[in-house]
RNA sequence: CAAUUUUCACG
């Protein structure tokens, strides 16, 4: 049961296939299938594959459930996402670490950083310790509740956990910086990245804080900005 | 090397 093929019409005609070939599907040939959905964020493909595969007498294992929850959350389906953890739950499997990841990055689609914050709680009380993916994830919510301050609190948290931020953490705090037009503080942030962390800005970096100085009318240092850009090696677009 | 999680834009 090996499927390669990325997108879901072609999982879907590989699975019939399979059958009519006298092949019978396991939860991998589902789980396969459901992860093709959720890069097409087809979610309603996802969930039905959820309960033709229990039709079919074959259960669902953890894996099946963080794929279906991550197609959930790509198709902008928060709540539909979280009732599948409780599902599970109900189901006597013990949502992981992905699934906790998972459900977070629902949150934060549909820019609901006040429930991905709760969900961190929560996965703490039940021994699972934030990963960078969290983090970056939380942050990444944060930014698109505006809530610039939380994000810059998180970054602070996960440094002191011995978490170091990365690339999409600096990313996704200049982005939360950026719709606070904090213009400032994203340049601020664009030199320490550098300079501190070792982190190279890449053109997501340098585009987000040009963003800013055009949105707080200050072009000369969009200007500025765009120069290092190109002393960096980074052509504009 | 059989299946699952994170940033902007496009789709």
């Amino acid at each position: 049961a090996c499927v390669k093929a990325k997108e879901w019409q072609k999982a879907l005609a590989l699975k019939t296939a399979m059958r009519e070939a006298g092949i019978v599907p396991n939860v991998i040939t589902y789980s396969s299938c459901i992860s093709a959905c959720e890069k097409a964020a087809h979610w309603k493909k996802a969930v039905e594959l959820m309960d033709e595969m229990r039709k079919a007498g074959i259960e669902p294992n953890v894996i099946t459930y963080n794929a279906c929850i991550s197609a959930c959350g790509k198709g902008k389906q928060v709540d539909v996402a979280l009732n599948l953890k409780k599902q599970m739950e109900d189901a006597e499997l013990k949502p992981d670490l992905v699934t906790y990841n998972s459900c977070i990055a629902a949150c934060e689609k549909e820019k609901r950083a006040d429930r991905a914050l709760e969900l961190m709680a929560e996965m703490r009380t039940k021994g699972f310790a934030p990963d960078l993916i969290t983090y970056n994830t939380v942050i990444s919510a944060c930014a698109k509740a505006n809530m610039w301050e939380r994000a810059e609190k998180l970054v602070e948290e996960m440094i002191s956990e011995g978490i170091k931020p990365d690339l999409v953490s600096f990313n996704s705090l200049l982005h939360a910086l950026s719709n606070g037009i904090q213009w400032e503080k994203t340049y601020n942030v664009l030199v320490d990245m550098k300079r501190k962390h070792g982190i190279k800005p890449d053109l997501i970096s340098y585009a987000t804080c040009i963003t800013t100085c055009e949105n707080a009318g200050m072009w000369m240092r969009a200007y500025e900005i765009i120069i290092q850009m190109k002393q960096d090696g980074i052509e504009p677009l």
